[in-house]
DNA sequence: GACTTCGTACGAAACCTTTCGTAGTTTTCG
DNA sequence: CGAAAACTACGAAAGGTTTCGTACGAAGTC
């Protein structure tokens, strides 16, 4: 198998609430995920510890309390997983799953406009 | 965690082979497989199994080699990876992750034209 | 008919992720 | 001070995936 060496659900959940919502300690963390997933407080501190020996977060350590952050920002992470996604289930096709994503879900008009901003700027790349 | 139910990366490297051959024998798809991934015959036999009691595949198995297909067209599939994507990575954002896969590839033109057919779509319903 | 090849089934090992209990230390506070 | 609260570290269990050896029957070949 191709090991993509790509974050697991977990620990996407995890890097969602640091990216978000910038560098917190372990407590904070779990606070935030409780909303959403019922997780032990020293379940998440594993996991913390287990992606900091990942080298996908990194820690200080100088109070009690550490304070972790995403090794990596959030688009780079994102291009891997997206990347990934396309190599694993679109056969290399980074458009077939723009469609599907086009298709999957209603997007607003501001969302809509973003998207073709996008488009036009690498329809005048291709042109030159 | 939310438990998605998605297909395993070695799941998807099957089932990639089933979608864009049609329906083969577990010799077939080892052969196709073996190319990118080493995978002994008995593993591809065993995973087939294993995706068949999950309902992944399916098979007719009047002759002595089985013959499997894919139990959803690629589109279904795709389209709930896409989500869990979305969900799992990208704060529900179908937009970003465009904006990701947009930004991560070079794209073709016919590529680029396809997508933006496709926006212009979204954008008229949008102005319904 | 005997031998080899081909095929499925099954079990188990190896590996990874996830969850959490327990232990032990430091800090807080009455 | 002494008890309670807050933290980290660690180990282990539970669960899932992946790989493959072995067993065994069916089919093909001389």
């Amino acid at each position: 198998m191709v090991n993509a060496k790509v974050p697991t659900a977990t620990e996407l959940a995890i890097l969602q609430v640091l990216w978000q919502h910038g560098p917190m300690t372990v407590r904070d963390v779990h606070e935030h995920l409780a909303a959403k997933e019922s997780l032990g407080y020293t379940s998440v501190l594993k996991m913390l510890q287990v992606m900091h020996k990942k080298g996908l977060v990194k820690r200080n350590d100088q109070q009690r309390s550490h304070v972790y952050r995403p090794a990596k920002p959030a688009e780079q992470t994102q291009k891997g997983l997206v990347r990934n996604l396309v190599d694993s289930a679109f056969a290399g096709s980074a458009s077939d799953l723009v469609v599907r994503a086009l298709s999957s879900k209603k997007l607003s008009r501001d969302e809509v406009e973003k998207i073709r901003a996008l488009i036009d700027e690498k329809a005048r790349e291709n042109d030159q």
